[in-house]
DNA sequence: ATACTTGCAAATGATTTGCCAGTGT
DNA sequence: ACACTGGCAAATCATTTGCAAGTAT
């Protein structure tokens, strides 16, 4: 693609569109928060609530983790985080709308996790809507099950 | 059953078999163990642990927590047991190879579940495993998405 | 000035672990 | 007898909540 085609319309591209979003709803955006948003943009994955505290806190700064989850929680009611759980550990947080915005198939073997484009899954979900009028999402919860690799070496 | 058409091979019908086969294992069953079976027999439906704990409890005698859990991992090893994470509650525990084995889907508005038989989405596992190669199971972790009702009530 | 936010401490909920006494086999 | 088990208390892990002090708007 030379003339990028509309790169999925993002509302919110910078740390200033979210620190609006918040005022518009009658928030404010602290050096906390912002610094909660800072270390998401710099993700290049879904990252638990305890390594945002730590990376802020590498920083210099203290960020206490009840504050880093207050904060997620709220960017998440506002649309702008998500946050999935892959396998039993905690929960993973990103920004919506980044290219870490996948949906996830993980395997019950090895743990090992394949990010996918979520048009990669439309035949899949519009299976599931036919037979049980569901509308899946596999952004909260990954589909589970065996990856090739551990299926050929060990097909039970 | 009468000439009954094989209904699949279920290696453990009765809390005997299952006695035999940990004993087979070097295991032992105790009256603990016991009740943690009756329990699962007696359920129609995966339950949570600290619900065995306390129908066991109702039966006069005492049973931990841990002990429950303990059990459940035993049982769980030996393939008699399985559980379930529906939502964010606590893990749900259920006999294998019972009418309770279904695979299920769970919408994130209402929280209802749907079980299902794991032959009515062989279609979906099939659409997985030939674009992503993986053998997908809807048993441990379900399909979460939204159900018909709450698609009705709000198309986001 | 107001009320949203923070850090800190303590509480919660689910599950696990250490330890020693009890008990199947 | 021996080693698996149970009960109980305490520890973990992830996440939430109470509260007084701080601060964005």
């Amino acid at each position: 693609m030379t003339a990028s085609p509309a790169p999925a319309p993002l509302a919110f591209a910078t740390i200033e569109d979210v620190a609006a979003a918040i005022r518009a709803g009658g928030g404010r955006l602290s050096a906390a928060g912002r610094r909660v948003l800072e270390a998401l943009f710099e993700a290049d994955r879904p990252i638990p609530a305890a390594l945002i505290a730590d990376r802020v806190a590498d920083g210099g700064s203290v960020l206490d983790l009840a504050s880093a989850y207050r904060n997620l929680e709220r960017l998440e009611a506002l649309g702008v985080v998500r946050h999935v759980h892959l396998g039993h550990g905690p929960g993973l947080y990103a920004l919506v709308g980044c290219e870490s915005d996948a949906e996830y198939l993980v395997c019950e073997r090895c743990d090992g996790v394949l990010a996918v484009d979520p048009a990669e899954l439309d035949a899949v979900r519009s299976e599931i809507h036919e037979r049980f009028g569901y509308e899946a999402r596999f952004t909260h919860f990954p589909i589970a099950g065996v990856c090739p690799e551990c299926a050929e070496a060990d097909p039970a």
